[in-house]
RNA sequence: CGCGGGGUAGAGCAGUUUGGUAGCUCGUCGGGCUCAUAACCCGGAGGUCGUGGGUUCAAGUCCCACCCCCGCAA
């Protein structure tokens, strides 16, 4: 079977692997272009693409690849194509070309959060159970026929982060028991409840900016869902300090204020309902931290608002 | 050459401007106090100050080069 991968970020590397791993025959990827990256700005693969290139695969880079992919596709031959955050929408066009249709591992429990992000907004919302699913990719936005999924307690201290690493191998092995059970004739199409469905925008920066009216448990939840990007952030002296984690506690004070901070306590802030312990910090030009080392070298007094000054311009 | 912060004891920091015996908080080890404690008291161990050169009577501190970590921006 001669598959065609299509995927970007790390969630898709494991999947991309695991293809290989298996046998199949991955005879071309796609990937988005090159992009300025990281500290000099310097124009950098995706790690997907480097995957590719270390297995002597051919790589694709269309901007779009609906307008300018399809004919290096068809050239491909593919019998099925296999998506996985490709980032990227696939017209019809290009649905048509695989033979045998295209698969897409998708990091949420379909029909719930289609969309980007999926599982930072399980973490945001407090989703009791996270999973992967793998479905038939259509001309809509995740709205396919599902196959088969994987799901689990989400845990309870892991960031979004964390969490994606552990649901992509998820998601890698669940996309080669689907194509196993494809070849097999054993796969079961199961059409989305389109009513229960819900869709997330991609996330943004002002996401970090924290309402300390939210109860503990929400803030909590937000600081995890949002690291390590955009990542919680508060004011403070010239830069932001960075809030990488965070538990809740049933403390209460002052919303947005500092309850506790010292070196045995910890850095508490009050929030609407309940306290938030910041387990780890990160302040500009330093590492991440739990909140009670960042308090041995430096002060920071009780009653102070973290508030985010009102500077609406 | 995109902008910027940083590397000093196991952890987190001060000290560098104005060169002159390595300091603080925590942890750790030993002892004491207490019904008890993330409490308190006493004592100890632990550092080639990122690396290599240079200036100097003397360099954590000044000069040059390099390595590593990180924030912004994407």
């Amino acid at each position: 079977m001669r598959i065609v991968f299509m995927g970007t970020p790390d969630f898709a590397v494991p999947s991309l692997k695991a293809l290989l791993e298996a046998g199949y025959d991955v005879v071309g990827v796609f990937t988005q272009p090159d992009r300025p990256r990281g500290r000099g700005k310097k124009l950098a693969p995706s790690p997907v693409k480097e995957v590719a290139l270390e297995h002597g695969i051919p790589v694709f880079q269309p901007e779009k690849i609906r307008r300018d992919g399809v004919e290096d596709l068809k050239q491909l031959h593919p019998d099925l194509c296999v998506t996985a955050a490709f980032g990227q929408i696939l017209s019809q066009e290009i649905l048509d070309i695989p033979t045998r249709g295209t698969v897409n591992v998708h990091a949420s429990l379909l029909p719930k959060h289609r969309g980007s992000a999926p599982i930072a907004w399980a973490i945001l919302q407090g989703d009791a159970e996270v999973g992967v699913t793998t479905m038939m990719t259509s001309r809509g936005i995740d709205d396919g026929d599902m196959l088969l999924h994987y799901s689990m307690p989400r845990p309870a201290h892991a960031t979004c982060g964390e969490l994606t690493e552990i649901l992509s191998t998820e998601g890698a092995k669940l996309l080669i028991e689907t194509l196993r059970r494809m070849e097999a004739g054993t796969l079961v199409r199961i059409p989305q409840d389109h009513e229960a469905m819900t869709y997330d925008p991609m996330l943004k920066k002002e996401m970090g900016i924290i309402d300390w009216n939210q109860s503990a448990d929400e803030i909590a939840c937000r600081i995890l869902a949002l690291n390590p990007w955009p990542s919680c952030s508060v004011p403070y002296g010239d830069g932001r300090l960075k809030l990488l984690r965070a538990e809740a506690l049933t403390d209460e004070g002052v919303p947005g204020t500092i309850l506790r901070a010292t070196p045995n306590t910890g850095l508490v802030i009050g929030c609407g309902k309940g306290a938030v312990l910041i387990t780890q910090l990160q302040a500009p030009g330093g590492k991440p931290m739990h909140s009670k080392d960042y308090l041995r070298g430096h002060a920071m007094e009780a009653g102070m608002s973290l508030q985010e000054k009102a500077e609406d311009a």
